[in-house]
DNA sequence: CTTGCACCTCTAGTGACTAGAGCAATTATA
DNA sequence: TATAATTGCTCTAGTCACTAGAGGTGCAAG
């Protein structure tokens, strides 16, 4: 049996986190002690450790939650759960392909800048006029 | 002098875009109509042309504020401007390195599984132990 | 018994918009 | 000139995933 800064400190997500959590449904309401403070079983821990994996991976809650529910059903294809991770390594590669264009453009920029006065700026100058862009973004 | 439409459709930044951005003082209160409505003079063009170039980089709106700002002082060095452009690479480095991580992991994941039951469920079993994991994240 | 930390609820704020309601003004068509 | 269609206006609230803070209560150690 945990209190919620022990299960906190047990799977790194901070306590309002949790508290957040349990508001959304995506933890449900634990018991209570008798001066109202939560009371989690251990199995919990499991369950929000979950969670923040699949944070850091970068799912949004609302596939965390699609997921914990597919994750109940152990019998079931596991079809369902391929589709959203696949959805979510698609998504990946989007962000990765736009930022190293984002990349490649700011380099750019500063490379040229001759780092003299701001008329000359090639920074500012670039950034008002689109077309002085090789890279699409 | 342009309507607000006119000066959406010249700059592809959205109407109610427009708006927030005069809200937070981004843009400067534009002469309006005797009816009301916003009269913009060709120039804001340029500015929210530069505002949004500087978002599609990636820059805050605290960025480019600041940018504004310096933007026009011709005369002053350049130096600021590069500080804030290098300090933006940075941070763009920065998630590429951490997105490349999460591809590595999602795509380990998603190659290991073997596709059946969700019980046996590769995907779902690394979510839930971050010690499954070789990338860090 | 008191000190001090951990916990409680509730509200509001973050960034950068976006959506919608309910109107008014302007422009195009008949 | 009348009407219809489009565009504009303000204001409020919603998005995502939390985070911060106020003002109070519970609980365990010394």
């Amino acid at each position: 049996m945990l209190t919620i800064g022990k299960l906190s400190r047990l799977t790194g997500v901070k306590v309002p986190t949790i508290r957040y959590y349990e508001q959304i449904g995506l933890l449900s309401c634990p018991e209570r002690s008798e001066g109202g403070q939560r009371i989690y079983e251990m199995a919990v821990g499991q369950r929000l450790s979950f969670i923040r994996h699949a944070r850091e991976l970068g799912f949004s809650l609302d596939d965390i939650r699609e997921l914990l529910t597919l994750s109940d059903e152990p019998d079931q294809s596991c079809a369902a759960v391929d589709e959203i991770a696949k959805r979510q390594l698609v998504e990946i590669e989007k962000r990765i392909t736009r930022l190293t264009a984002l990349k490649t453009e700011m380099r750019r920029m500063l490379d040229q800048c001759a780092c003299q006065t701001v008329s000359t700026c090639r920074v500012i100058e670039v950034l008002g006029d689109h077309t002085l862009c090789t890279d699409d973004h």
